[in-house]
DNA sequence: ATTTATTTCGTGTACGTACACGAAATATTT
DNA sequence: AAATATTTCGTGTACGTACACGAAATAAAT
């Protein structure tokens, strides 16, 4: 018997109401040619009529093609194990939605080479992915980047750093400032009187300075909104190895003895630890990101507090994100802060990245 | 041709490596009887071998069942329109994915009758649901509600307000206590010197009064925290006609000559706008919540700030978040504070709920 | 040993869309 | 007008899963 012609729904109750076949609507659907301009005209109006939505479910099941997000971030390297963390939260995505006939291109980049940013750039748009993640460490090269996306149409999320101006699908990462903000909560109540504050920025990468600042600004800021006197010693440390370092801290606090804690404001943290431990001070010590180097130090009592974004979390949205935005159509937020977490001995080992 | 026999996956695969077709697999998947033990054993091994992951898209796409989610929130009341807003946030994601065969029962219960919130949950649970939205005015019997739909697994997400110890999917909604914050830290760049203020407490509605203390707490913390001498006035008014709040703000005003800005608690803002009108004092009015009587009274100059945090976006969020994890088995953030928005004369336009 | 009841399983169709293939209709050339 | 080329369109199969139906295999009853 002929199935009862009830409610016909999506592409079926087009043809129907067109007097086309399924074939004929869906090659207008997808602007595909081979359809008089006519009956496209036809069809176009009744899909309006009906305000016609695909079937997203649907659709991914039945399309063969493959959807391609690549990955732009920062290889491991030899001084922070850092990016281990988010490329395993990519990985964790990838290993969710491969099913759904999405691939996860992978490409890395050197942090202390802007030219292999930009090569791995290049790298990404010759594949004319379907969305992009990427971490902009290098920031006139990642607007340049952007904005190419921008004139393909390709959505892209930023992580672990934040282009405001760009027309990015989302940001998913720390709220810097915030963070050296928090820093600063847990300095006004470990120290007292007139016990100074010694705050390390060290990079070697100019370009990355800026995040650094953002931090030490929140940092500050926080004193001054609560109207809290306090010393707050400053150095840039520019070089990486431990001896720069070593030397720039011993100078530092032989000159001010009253410093009693040391704010590192990014992840080598555990190098200074290294130092202070050699130098035999027991300084208050406290700095960023979960990262084995850190914990080590964190569990020998060198360090006092870790503060933690969830770096792996940071990817895995980020994936997840365009995954959502690019299958399913859905709307994203433009802004995605992570927790501020506080690491220290006592609970690092219930820390999920 | 017969197709040549590559990769299969998903059920299929699982049908030829056990040899069984593909119905003995779902039967085992679904735990559907039907199928004798030992080849039940045999292709749940397989299955856990793979590990395989159903097509959670192919799954709701072949699925004649539809997912009935329930919500479960205030009758948009006489004195305020608020929740006609979180209602239209249901009904637009509602508009998004009933085309996957989800359904939306909205139940609606009496703000001001405990009996008819309780008799709502009975309703909603006899229908056994894939999930509930609600907001969880009454304490004692959300608890009890929710207790059940624990039992029955049945997951739930709270907005507009929180009960934390519940084990809820998910809350979405505001930061009371910020919210507070974030209006003390206005108040305080508004006033100067031995300027005070008045904070109001509106409810006739004995279980909400806890939010407003909630509010109420962040707002006087601000001040401690970053000490800050203010005079802080406070009443609680119960009764909810004008006349009672009339006679109560003019008998404290008489009595504190140096306030200079009244602090709501609550959407009942616009009440207070208007006695103030009558009374012709004119001083700096802070409120919560853009409904169209607070919005009138902002244009018209009788309302300064009003603190506002999207309760359409709430409710969406908690619908889709709600979809997300029932259809595509996502895991779903268990806080998703709404942003703070500061809305004056100037911006309300551009204000999207 | 039949017949009948019951358990166990395979097949077919459906969900809404994509896309390849080829048939029908139309246009172009001879 | 016939032959050919081109455009336009309909049909069929696939995606991975759900589920109804009925066939085959086994068990129970006569």
């Amino acid at each position: 018997m002929p199935k009862k012609e009830e409610q016909l729904s999506g592409v079926k109750e087009i043809a129907m109401r067109a007097n086309v076949s399924i074939g004929t609507v869906d090659r207008v659907l997808h602007n595909r040619n081979g359809v008089s301009p006519k009956t496209r005209e036809k069809v176009k109006a009744i899909i309006k009529e009906l305000d016609y939505q695909p079937n997203l479910l649907a659709r991914r099941l039945a399309s063969k093609k493959v959807i391609h997000i690549a990955t732009l971030i920062p290889l491991v390297s030899k001084d922070t194990s850092y990016w281990s963390l988010p490329l395993q939260g990519i990985m964790r995505a990838e290993e969710e939605i491969k099913r759904y006939n999405i691939e996860v291109d992978k490409y890395f980049f050197d942090q202390d080479d802007k030219d292999s940013f930009v090569s791995q750039t290049r790298k990404t748009l010759r594949k004319k992915p379907d969305g992009v993640l990427l971490s902009p460490d290098f920031i006139e090269e990642s607007v340049a980047f952007t904005n190419k996306c921008n004139q393909l149409g390709i959505p892209y999320v930023f992580i672990d750093s934040d282009i405001e101006a760009q027309n990015r699908l989302s940001y998913i990462g720390p709220d810097l400032y915030d963070s050296g903000y928090l820093v600063a909560n847990l300095v006004s109540y470990v120290l007292r009187g007139r016990e100074a504050v010694l705050v390390l920025n060290i990079s070697q990468r100019t370009y990355k300075h800026h995040h650094l600042l953002k931090k030490e600004e929140g940092f500050r800021n926080y004193f001054k909104d609560n109207a809290i006197r306090k010393k707050i010693e400053k150095i840039d440390i520019r070089k990486g190895d431990n001896l720069s370092i070593e030397k720039e801290i011993t100078s530092v606090l032989s000159r001010n003895k009253d410093i009693r804690l040391v704010f590192v404001t990014n992840s080598r943290v555990f190098i200074v630890a290294k130092c202070l431990k050699k130098l035999k001070k027991k300084l208050i010590l406290i700095g960023f990101d979960f990262i084995e180097e850190n914990i080590k130090a964190l569990t020998e009592g060198d360090i006092d507090f870790l503060i933690c974004q969830k770096p792996g979390e940071q990817a895995y949205k980020g994936i997840m994100s365009l995954y959502q935005h690019i299958v399913l159509n859905r709307q994203v937020d433009r802004m995605q802060f992570m927790p501020i977490d506080i690491i220290t001995k006592e609970n690092y080992q219930f820390y999920k990245n």
